[in-house]
DNA sequence: ATTATCTATAGATCTATAGATAATGC
DNA sequence: ATTATCTATAGATCTATAGATAATGC
């Protein structure tokens, strides 16, 4: 004895709801919206015409109307999407703490920011980990907005604190590596594929993971050899 | 006045090449290796039957008398395809330098076997990023082979040399990660997405990493504020 | 005799279009 | 009058199978 269907009148089929007729602006952005969640979710490859259109309550002529191919839908999304969450403040903390020298809370807040954006933008570096994978080529334009803008600014606070011997004279791009790489790949084995490598939450993962790249970063403590146990 | 077709009598529609009857383990064989170059390039949506075939120069029905469905040759491949380059050598070399205690050493073949396994077994790392973002679990699978026993590794001696006093007193895997990261990131970039961000060879890339992340490892010489000089 | 292989094709699905219809804005 | 929308469908492509054929090994 099964709860028999309680309202069968109310099945999507026998009521059609009448949906709103959109204007072309907000069909077009309402399909795109869509488009990135099921691209960023199975790929190019992936993701069907029909359930772009049927996420949106239209048929599928509707989307080939806003866009002439597939294709073209796809490099809509690529050209325009950024990194979205708060780029514009975040630099400014960061620039806030470059200012004041603030090594330890600039880091930290580099690597909360990167967390952060796994967190509230999943769906966008799954986008790009895609286009990266099927040579979509978009990670190219990641790097040429966010990124190496980003990176440009890493780099030459990076470069200052090793003029003013804050920061170990190492290889600038390597130092860039270092400081991004740990808590991409913590976000990304988070917030991607789902394994957590690591207790608690992204505070703790970033506090903990900024005081040990700010202690790679410092200069080496003058030793005469290894082994030397700093006899005063 | 372009040149015309030289030789259209040895056309591959002109004369099929007899192609030797493969026994049915080695067709196998070959339809595995063929597939896991498709599908770690394009992915599993993104990669047809029609091609895995035609790479073998057999038709498609050959394909579906070894593998029932293209999932099932897609679960073959992703439960038996392990890193394959050296990895029991690998641990040998790396025990060999826990047991000496050469850190340096130990962190410098860590990463030059990430970036070598990245550079040799392409293939194998694109199918494990697709394997994750198209949610075929694989990512679990190969956490559980080789990934989680180098894992189980490396926690060992980072425990044992934090007990020693070598290593600073940090969370074991908040410094796995931090071991791990920047090679894998470095190796994604260059060889998965074709991205350089770095001038240099592997071995330098893993030579200045190494001497970084030593230094993030050490414990922090002894002072009583953040900005002591060390005043003899 | 066994079995690796092919040809041909079914049936599903997918992108894209043509032409008709109905809601909106003037 | 304009235009957002639908239905219906073409044409391509994709997975999978049925049944026939030819190479191999005994």
């Amino acid at each position: 004895m099964n709860t028999p269907p309680a309202i069968p009148a109310l099945s999507p089929l026998a009521v059609p709801v009448p949906r709103p007729r959109l204007s072309s602006v907000d069909r077009r952005r309402q399909l795109l919206n869509h488009a990135i969640a099921l691209f960023s979710r199975h790929g190019f490859s992936g993701t069907r015409t029909k359930d772009i259109a049927a996420a949106c309550g239209v048929s599928e002529a509707i989307l080939f109307r806003h866009f002439a191919t597939k294709e073209d839908l796809y490099h809509a999304i690529l050209d325009t999407h950024e990194a979205a969450a708060g780029k514009e403040e975040w630099l400014a903390e960061m620039q806030a703490r470059a200012e004041r020298r603030d090594d330890l809370g600039f880091i930290r807040c580099l690597l909360a920011q990167l967390l952060k954006s796994f967190r509230e933008d999943t769906a966008f570096h799954r986008l790009m980990l895609y286009a990266g994978l099927e040579g979509h080529s978009l990670p190219g334009i990641f790097h040429e907005r966010t990124g190496s803008r980003m990176i440009e600014f890493l780099r030459n606070y990076i470069v200052l604190r090793q003029r003013e011997g804050a920061f170990r004279k190492a290889n600038p791009d390597a130092l860039i590596i270092l400081l991004a790489s740990p808590a991409m790949q913590y976000a990304t084995s988070k917030y991607i594929f789902g394994i957590k490598a690591f207790r608690g939450t992204d505070k703790d993962a970033a506090d903990e993971l900024a005081n040990l790249l700010l202690a790679a970063l410092s200069p080496a403590p003058k030793r005469s050899k290894k082994t030397s146990k700093r006899k005063a």
